[in-house]
DNA sequence: CCATTAATGTCGATG
DNA sequence: CATCGACGTTAATGG
C-alpha cells in the first residue's frame, strides 16, 4: 500500500507491522512515470539525496483525495506534563518538598526538576512517564556526578510510575531513590482530530 | 486515513508527516460498531490495556481486500553492509589493516570491527553509514576507555562518508582518527516487495 | 544546518 | 512475558 501525502511524505506499508517497510520523509518529490509499458512510481528527496522508485505490477486501487485536518490531536501523560503537575504539587514527591528550577542546564545535559527537601538538602529529580530502565538512572548519576563535586552530597530521585528490576538494583548501588507517581491522565482540553474533503 | 492490518495494527494518519496521529499496535482487535447513527471504529489491545475509538463522521472510501508479501525488503547501504565490505576489503580502511573481529562484544557495547594495523597496533573501528555525529565520537571513547584500560594504546577510528565539524574537533582532541568511506550502494541480490491480491 | 532528547517510540533478539 | 539495544528511528526544540 502506498501513500503520497500532500507534504511530499512518502510510504509504503505491508499487511503488517505499524511501521512502513520504505518511505520518503515530507518536502520529497513525487512524480510517476511509464517506461516499456510499466508504471513506476518515483519519490526523490535532497539532503541527503536520495531516489526511491517503485515499479507498480498490479494495482487493486486508486484515490485521490484532498483531505485537510480542522484540530491538532493532543495526548497527555507525557514526561511534560508530569513535570508541571509536580511543579504544581510539590507533595506529590514528599511533604516539604520545594522545586527551585526546571530544566536546569548543566555540562551533562538537563535536570528535569531541581529543588530541596524540607531539611535543605538539595534534590534532583529525574522523571519518566513510563517505566524507568537503567538508563534513566545513569542519567541520573551523570548529573549527580557533576553536582557533586561542586556542591557535596545531593539526593537523586527517579520519579516515575514504575522501574525495573535492574535500575532499582543500580539506583540504590548509590543510595539513591525511587518514587512511583503516575503521569497525569486527563485531558487539558477534549481534542479529536477530525479530516474534510474537499 | 485509517488503515487496518491483517496483524491487528491500527493506523490514522492525517495529511503530512511519516508518523500515524494515532494507533494501536499488531494484535489488537477491531471492531465496528453503530451508536445513536454514528459509526464508531474501535481498536483495543492487551498488556497495556488501552481501548481506542474513532467516531466516522464522513467517509471518502472504503476498501477491503486481502494481500499478503511475497517477498521481504532488503536495504542495502547499511552499517552492516559496510562492515561486511570492510571485512572483505580491509584495505578499504589503509593499506595493511587486518581486521580481526566483527561485533567484538565489550562491556560498553559491540564494537563494529576490531582488527590491527601493519604495525600490529591495535585499531576500534565505528561505523556509521551517514554522516558521523558527536554521538559516534563519544562511543568511540567509551569502548577506547574500556580497552586501554587493559592493553595499552590502541587506534580508534570513525569510519562515516563524512563527518560533522563538531564531532572532528572532539576526535581530533584525543588524537583519534577518521576514514571517509561511502556505504555500499549496490543491492547484493535483488529484491523487491510484491503485493499478490486475492 | 547541527546537536539533543523524548516517544503510547517500534522492532527484533534474548533470557 | 520483561529487558536491552538499534533504528534510514521520527519529530520537536534550541542554538
Amino acid at each position: 500500500m502506498i501513500i503520497i501525502k500532500p507534504d511530499g511524505s512518502f510510504l509504503i506499508h505491508q499487511d503488517r507491522k505499524l511501521d512502513p517497510v520504505n518511505w520518503q520523509p515530507p518536502k520529497s518529490r513525487s512524480k510517476v512515470r511509464m517506461e516499456n509499458g510499466i508504471v513506476i512510481l518515483e519519490s526523490v528527496r535532497r539532503t541527503p539525496p536520495e531516489h526511491l522508485e517503485v515499479e507498480i505490477k498490479n494495482v487493486h486501487l486508486v484515490s485521490y483525495y484532498l483531505g485537510r485536518d480542522s484540530q491538532e490531536l493532543e495526548v497527555c501523560g507525557h514526561e511534560k506534563d508530569m513535570g508541571e503537575m509536580i511543579w504544581k504539587h510539590p507533595e506529590l514527591i514528599e511533604k516539604g518538598f520545594r522545586p527551585t528550577d526546571k530544566e536546569y542546564s548543566t555540562s551533562k545535559g538537563f535536570i528535569d526538576i531541581l529543588g530541596k527537601d524540607e531539611n535543605g538538602q538539595l534534590m534532583i529529580l529525574e522523571l519518566k512517564s513510563r517505566k524507568a530502565g537503567t538508563n534513566a538512572v545513569k542519567q541520573l548519576k551523570r548529573y549527580l556526578k557533576d553536582f557533586e563535586d561542586n556542591k557535596g552530597h545531593v539526593r537523586g530521585i527517579i520519579v516515575a510510575p514504575s522501574i525495573t528490576e535492574d535500575a532499582l538494583e543500580l539506583l540504590e548501588e548509590d543510595g539513591l531513590e525511587f518514587k512511583s507517581l503516575e503521569p497525569p491522565k486527563e485531558l487539558k482540553e477534549e481534542k479529536k482530530v477530525t479530516l474534510d474533503f474537499f
